[in-house]
DNA sequence: GATCATGTTGCACTATATGTAACATCTTTT
DNA sequence: AAAAGATGTTACATATAGTGCAACATGATC
């Protein structure tokens, strides 16, 4: 092969993820079995990867994600959030609200970043880091409607899911109101990351505008980061 | 080469940690002079990288992180609180105040877990993801004793660097007091994660024990991440 | 005590990654 | 405006690096 892609790294990458979606250890086996290698070949990738620390064996063999890795995403969020930054600020200033960007783990929805408009008198400071149930507030609302649908969907997420955005009044807090929108990242090529964009303010925001300039925003991100 | 290390897989990690230490971005050239390849090698690998997501480039041609190591980290970082999650259970219990994992982030200090003792009648709940200026708080003053001396340093921290923890009173919250080391992962081989562990308590915390139990658990730490 | 599952190493083969050289753009210099 | 320099990218021949097979080690299951 003259140009391309390199086989062991692409595999390396592969295992990685297959790792990572195995929260209580996954085997040399069922790696191999998965990724189509035979074994040894599956145990030098492990073994490489274990020497950089992105993954580690549990003493019965298993192997799960390890300091390596979490370092590289620690790091990567900066750079992710440079991309998304001018996504909220100019979403903050076009609705005049406090513009955030969520993300969820596992039931939870968390505040990855915040922007808030520089000439309003009164706004929301809606502070980093926090969590609500998934099922509450627009931005985790938004994330539950990109995922596939199911009976018992909430008639908040099947709005979301029909309009491209959700509202929420008091969910979270009383006389705050939400809209946000999915990040679609899915159609990036994306899986397993979910996140969503969206405002938050009182109960004064313009929600028509807030519509049209939220899903706008969620599109940008998404070409942002493809 | 018959069993061993894949150097491919090694060189695609190397590089991905050094353009994760470049959060501005950093070009082809750069990345293959600083890791002894030549230009095509590197091409082929950030090519790799890019179609895995793990890396992106700019308009420009700059390389930074991308979202597949971002989803990586955030999965892994799972992986690592599970390990987290006995040592701080242990510790709370031990010490009869709140354990606490804290991570640097720039200038502040993330709160990235907490263990709450079982059976005491009060306690404080110290919310995940607060945010704290780095040089104020146990934790925070801790993390910066980890690092290399400067002139500059504070008294509380040269006393951690002497005696392995710190003290700090009210520094946070008025009448909570706070003892903390620092996750010393640099010993393990790992630079750029700084992480410290301690507890935080009421003015009854009895800071002799806890003197002992909280850098048994840093270094019980470092042992499982190890 | 035999069979199976799992982790690990040796070895011969060749597919895979490599380095050299060359080409394509785009800046900067003269 | 041509020339020289960066930077990104592709072609091709070579040999090194990764592969798959087979085998061995260990522990679990029957």
């Amino acid at each position: 092969m003259s140009t391309g892609k390199l086989q062991t790294l692409e595999r390396g990458i592969a295992l990685l993820r297959l790792v990572s979606q195995s929260p209580e250890g996954i085997r040399i086996n069922e790696l191999a079995e998965q990724l189509g290698l035979n074994r040894p070949t599956a145990y030098r990738i492990v073994a490489t990867l274990v020497d950089q620390t992105m993954v580690r064996r549990l003493e019965d063999g298993r192997i799960v994600m390890g300091v390596g890795a979490y370092q590289l995403g620690a790091r990567s969020s900066d750079s992710i959030q440079m991309l998304a930054r001018p996504v909220l600020e100019t979403l903050a200033q076009a609705t005049g609200a406090t513009a955030f960007l969520s993300m969820a783990e596992g039931d939870t929805c968390v505040v990855v970043m915040t922007a808030e408009p520089r000439d309003a008198v009164f706004n929301i400071h809606y502070k980093l880091g926090t969590r609500h149930p998934i099922d509450r507030g627009a931005a985790g609302i938004a994330i539950l409607a990109a995922r596939p649908e199911t009976p018992q969907d909430s008639e908040d997420i099947r709005f979301c899911r029909a309009n491209g955005y959700s509202v929420t009044k008091g969910q979270l807090h009383k006389g705050a109101v939400g809209v946000s929108s999915p990040v679609q990242l899915q159609d990036a090529g994306l899986t397993g990351l979910e996140f969503s964009i969206g405002v938050v303010a009182l109960e004064a925001l313009e929600i028509t505008q807030a519509a049209k300039a939220v899903p706008d925003a969620a599109r940008q991100l998404v070409g942002a980061l493809s």
